[in-house]
DNA sequence: CATTGACACTCGTGGACAGCGAGTGCTAAT
DNA sequence: ATTAGCACTCGCTGTCCACGAGTGTCAATG
């Protein structure tokens, strides 16, 4: 559906002027845009197709317009241009890395921070992956003459630790035994399929008891490790006059609290684009119906990658909000691989 | 301040129907007690009297009565009995911490989680320390020719990894000699001391400047890890009718997001006490002034307290919470004093 | 003298209603 | 195609009023 050159400049009049104001826009004030050269009436009856349209809504009827998801669509594909990003912003979201690198869980923690209280939207992230985490190398180190950590190493950059108390007492070459041995089995081995690695046979059987006990705590382990989802600034969605009535904010809270469901529907957004932007029922989960996600991915290597986005109202100021995630996902790529997460 | 008999059943009366009910007790429902044998009239004058000295308020004039924040002090301190633990929620909080074992982090996490659902309130709670976190183990393996991870074992059972770069490529034995060297550096080590560790004078320059860097990347690692703050349910604030209005509840979300601040404030609480119910302005924080916080402290050996609690509106069901969190705390206990966190 | 019935009073709530004003849709003139 | 003009819609605000729940008070009571 093509719109000509004056529904353009009317629509964008009117998403810039409702992301600003929050409230309807009415013929009298785009007419006092001189540039569009018409009066009142004339707006009145472009207004009025373009509800017909499907580009606008109308609260009730003698109100003004607002965009509909249709009419912040066409906005964002045809008619934004994105704002630059001030260098205030660039030096916030470079310094929240550089502090964090070393760290997947803080890198992307800061990150969300900063870009929640640059976009005032609450922000989110994944941790990279390619399909479902792979274990790359596992440690195994004595804490205690009868106790052990297991440090796992996942291919996605991330660190699981479990402690176990072992039923005798091992030596430390004993411990190393262990470790180097459960590392054989476990490497390149996909964290759902932790639970069924089979030992070798040629083993003995003392030691096969105490593996096994150690493949056990590690299957627990990562069992609920894919589909972490970093999260910050939920109480910016508090700011916004469209979930002042808590009744629209409770199902939303609750969704994101629900880490691994929102974790899979928001992953759906992405597919293999690198940016997303997705509005109001375009979302697939009914929880998301009245908000709006801009979404990028970066990548941490050349195989894996993860995303990183914000969310708020429909009303999102979609000219400031793409270029800050595209930005934190490109930073997230350029320290990622720079660390050699592959 | 003593209240007598029948003043004391009428703050109960009203307590429990308050807390229900949420709208103001009027003296004709009161009247309806049988066993208080007095009319409507008599309550009013009681009432009158209660308001008075300070236990009761009135939203306005001719409304009912509701407690004040004294009142349900009393109600706490002297009214009260504690509601047995259904055994399901036995079950739940058992079978919670059954299934983390292992990680500190997933143990509250989960614990936090169950607490929450099972009181309807948002839940807290910190991992076990004496007062600042002490170094107990470091361990350094390496994941790539140049490539370092540092794993930190602090006293309090938590557990941090740092990736690091090293300048140049090091053999197996020699990250073996700097991780043991590392390790006998920063044993016993509080956090807020790693930056200040010395050098060993001995030490061949080479070498140094390793050691030198890994120092560096644990002093940055763990500096933001006394004072962690776990949380769950926070959506359950917004079913309370009291914070239905927005207004009322940014300020606390927002308190609640900023994990350091809250940690400290929540800590005040519970001082040496094992458990602790602060009612609205009892709260040091501002942002606090209309919720309570119940919250006991659990211990992990006998050196190592950290706490766990709930949090919701002064409008608590005390009388569940109470048995709940406290039941939490003393699982908390038996599984890390268990697993030996000492 | 504590208790009580009776009564006047207060005040928030909710419905009805009117006036305002912003904004619309329509029509006839240009 | 554009526009001035006009009737119309409808949410918003304020007022008024009746209602009712609850209070405070006071004189009567045992």
């Amino acid at each position: 559906m093509q719109l000509d050159r004056r529904k353009q400049a009317l629509l964008q009049a009117i998403v810039i002027r409702y992301v600003e104001k929050a409230e309807p826009v009415g013929s009298q004030f785009l007419a006092s845009y001189e540039a569009l050269g018409v009066r009142s009436a004339t707006i009145r009856n472009e207004l009025s197709e373009m509800t017909e349209l499907g580009y606008l809504r109308q609260p009730h009827t003698s109100a003004g317009r607002i965009p509909s998801d249709l009419g912040y669509r066409y906005y964002v594909d045809h008619l934004m241009t994105w704002d630059r990003l001030p260098p205030a912003d660039v030096r916030a979201l470079r310094g929240a890395q550089k502090f964090s690198e070393g760290d997947l869980e803080q890198l992307l923690t800061q990150t969300c921070r900063v870009l929640s209280s640059l976009t005032r939207y609450t922000s989110v992230a994944t941790p990279p992956a390619a399909g479902e985490p792979v274990i790359r190398q596992v440690n195994v180190v004595q804490v205690a003459p009868n106790r052990v950590l297991a440090v796992i190493i996942l291919d996605s950059g991330q660190v699981i630790h479990r402690f176990t108390e072992l039923p005798w007492v091992l030596s430390p070459v004993e411990v190393t035994r262990l470790g180097n041995l459960v590392d054989t089995l476990l490497r390149e081995v996909s964290v759902s399929r932790v639970s069924q690695v089979a030992l070798p046979i040629e083993e003995v059987p003392v030691n096969a008891e105490l593996v096994k006990l150690v493949l056990n705590l590690i299957a627990r382990g990562v069992a609920g490790e894919d589909g972490d989802l970093f999260l910050d600034g939920a109480s910016r969605m508090l700011e916004q006059p469209e979930f002042r009535d808590s009744n629209k904010l409770e199902p939303l809270v609750r969704f994101l609290e629900e880490r691994k469901t929102a974790f899979e529907t928001l992953q759906q957004l992405l597919e293999d684009q690198n940016l997303t932007v997705s509005i109001g029922h375009e979302n697939p989960h009914e929880a998301m119906q009245e908000v709006s996600v801009v979404a990028a991915r970066y990548s941490a290597g050349t195989r894996l990658h993860g995303w990183v986005g914000v969310l708020g109202p429909t009303r999102m100021h979609y000219a400031q909000a793409v270029p800050a995630v595209q930005y934190a996902a490109r930073l997230l790529s350029e320290t990622l691989t720079r660390l050699g997460c592959e």
